[in-house]
DNA sequence: GATTTCACGTA
DNA sequence: CGTACGTGAAATCC
């Protein structure tokens, strides 16, 4: 690819880049066009530009191709970043980044009454806008239109970049923090195409094992699944009183079931269940009915068919960041798997899993965000909350509870008194959240740590009751610590992307606080120490002399099942 | 038929 | 000890 290194593109540099399943890729600057995807693959290694796409789907056709980019700039997660919020479509992020009220984007087939008398063949209209038709798919028209529309795609991200460096903060500057954030945040797209296409190894023959000892073997028929599921519901209504019957699945039946047997309650949810499980033996045979059917409607047969690939892959689709904070989020229930399952979670012969989890993020990521030097202190021992504890008088629990209740925002109990403990102790850090709570309860938007905006605004002049301020108030003091440790995390994802990939070793699952490695065996230690490497990088990176210390459990293991249950350190 | 509510798994 | 997400089925709306 002689035409990028003849317009001047050096390490580093921004180059739009798009690709058509039909057409290839088309670059710019140089307005490089070619159907040669293999072309991408060695400028990105002999030239490392910083690729600016649309979104993860030009990462998603790239994988397809069996091509890894090292690094992107991904409009998307930039105007995730930038401007909070789940959307994120070209026409919407370049209204935005241009000014333009959100109301104001068009949308839809083209304007068929002609007002917009606009060059077509132009993809901005005279109000500025993207014309829908070249955001809907008419940008791969030609070689001259993906040219431009690669072209559009370094204007927004050198924009976007513009934007990011800007941002003001205190005490220290965030601009250049949050320029490393969209950095970290696309290659995370990177990853999230990679993850999608890869999958997460999971053994046929043992899910349905663990199936089958849950729910049954797999039925034959509808009658015979009809058959399983009355026997099902028939452990629970022999409990009932005789002649009378209820369908378990609707909420309204179940509480006038309830009634019957002298069981009042507003709700039928598992929690306040358990409380009364000894009242009646219906109860117990009742939330074991609701695993069973939990299993059974979401993660039985089904589930394992329509996502569980002939090579023994399940795959999800994978998104950087969701609408709130900036977690990663999965489908296909990856997410969520009941821990049952994990026993069929298998590493491919030759392979182990290394499974790496962050100890104690959020009062670490408090530590680290606020500035606390207090806290940062404690932080540097295994368990964060054994000092603390000192510090305050408590026990452990009853302090760790204080610092929790401290994050998130108690509403219910009485933590009055560990609470002044904990702000004579940490004020800085229990100041951090104070603010935060309170731009909340007043709709002041708020940026974390590395730069992502939080929206508190009220959209559309609602005003807010006591109760829903208190609520966006918890919802702040959340957001702040739960963003910024997604920000670690994925910090510490594509740094471990990048050091493992040439040990042959692929990340196949981001927990949010969870890594999941599939490794080749000899290279299980390698790997191990690289995981531990990488957080120390991360962290250094990412909130350089912080004085936090973070730490990582790390274990190798062939089925997930057997790294032990996630711990929080600590005597009980 | 589309949307909301309930419930529950994960972190 | 709060928040977030994805999911499936029932309930409700239109």
């Amino acid at each position: 690819m002689t035409s990028l290194r003849e317009a001047g593109v050096s390490r580093g540099d921004l180059v739009g880049l798009v690709i058509s399943p039909a057409r290839g890729v088309a670059a710019a600057p140089g307005g490089w066009c070619g159907a040669d995807i293999c072309a991408v693959a060695r400028a990105d290694e002999q030239l490392r530009p910083r690729w600016a796409v649309w979104s993860g789907q030009t990462a998603a056709a790239l994988v397809a191709s069996g091509v890894r980019l090292a690094t992107c700039w991904d409009i998307t997660a930039a105007h995730r970043l930038l401007f909070g919020g789940f959307r994120a479509d070209p026409g919407f992020a370049w209204a935005r980044l241009h000014g333009l009220a959100a109301d104001t984007v068009p949308a839809g087939p083209p304007d068929l009454f002609g007002l917009d008398e606009g060059d077509t063949s132009e993809p901005v209209t005279a109000a500025g806008h993207l014309r829908p038709e070249w955001a809907d798919g008419g940008w791969a028209e030609g070689p001259a239109r993906m040219a431009r529309w690669a072209e559009l795609a370094r204007t927004a991200a050198a924009l976007q970049r513009d934007a990011l460096a800007a941002l003001a903060g205190r005490p220290s500057p965030l601009g250049s923090r949050a320029v490393a954030t969209a950095c970290c945040e696309s290659a995370a797209e990177l990853l999230c195409a990679e993850l999608s296409a890869d999958g997460l190894p999971v053994h046929r023959a043992a899910a349905e094992r663990v199936l089958a000892a849950i729910i049954g073997p797999r039925p034959r028929s509808e009658a015979e699944a009809a058959a399983v599921r009355a026997a099902r519901d028939e452990r629970v209504l022999r409990h009932a009183p005789p002649g009378v019957t209820a369908d378990l699945r609707s909420p309204v039946q179940l509480r006038s079931l309830l009634g019957r047997i002298g069981v009042e309650v507003p709700d039928t949810r598992a929690w306040r269940l358990r409380q009364l499980s000894g009242a009646h033996p219906l109860i117990a045979a009742l939330l074991e009915w609701r695993k069973a059917e939990r299993i059974a409607t979401t993660y039985g047969y089904a589930w394992l068919d329509s996502h569980l690939g002939a090579d023994g892959r399940l795959r999800g689709a994978w998104t950087g960041s969701d609408g709130a904070a900036g977690r990663m989020t999965a489908s296909a229930g990856l997410h969520n798997m009941p821990a049952a399952l994990r026993r069929a979670v298998i590493a491919e012969p030759g392979h182990v899993f290394v499974r790496a989890d962050l100890g104690q993020i959020e009062p670490r990521v408090l530590a680290a965000v606020s500035g606390d030097q207090a806290l940062a202190a404690a932080a540097r021992a295994d368990d964060l909350y054994a000092p603390v504890a000192g510090q305050l008088g408590l026990d452990r629990p009853t302090a760790k509870v204080a610092v929790i209740a401290a994050m998130y925002g108690q509403t219910t109990g009485h933590g009055a008194q560990a609470l002044r403990r904990l702000t004579a102790a940490y004020p800085v850090a229990m100041a951090y959240l104070d603010a935060a709570d309170r731009a909340g309860r007043a709709g002041r938007d708020l940026r974390t740590y590395g730069g992502r905006l939080i929206v508190l605004a009220p959209s559309g002049g609602e005003s807010r009751s006591a109760s829903r301020a208190a609520a966006y108030g918890r919802y702040a003091r959340n957001a702040m610590i739960q963003g910024a440790a997604a920000e670690l995390f994925k910090m510490w994802a594509v740094t471990v992307r990048a050091r493992c990939a040439s040990l042959g070793a692929r990340i196949v699952l981001c927990l949010h606080d969870e890594l999941l490695l599939h490794v080749p065996s000899e290279h299980a230690g390698t790997a191990s120490r690289l995981v531990g490497d990488c957080l120390r990088e991360a962290a250094a990176r990412w909130a350089p002399g912080c004085g936090v210390r973070f730490i990582a459990d790390t274990t190798v293991v062939a089925k997930w099942s057997d790294a032990k249950a996630a711990a929080d350190a600590g005597p009980p």
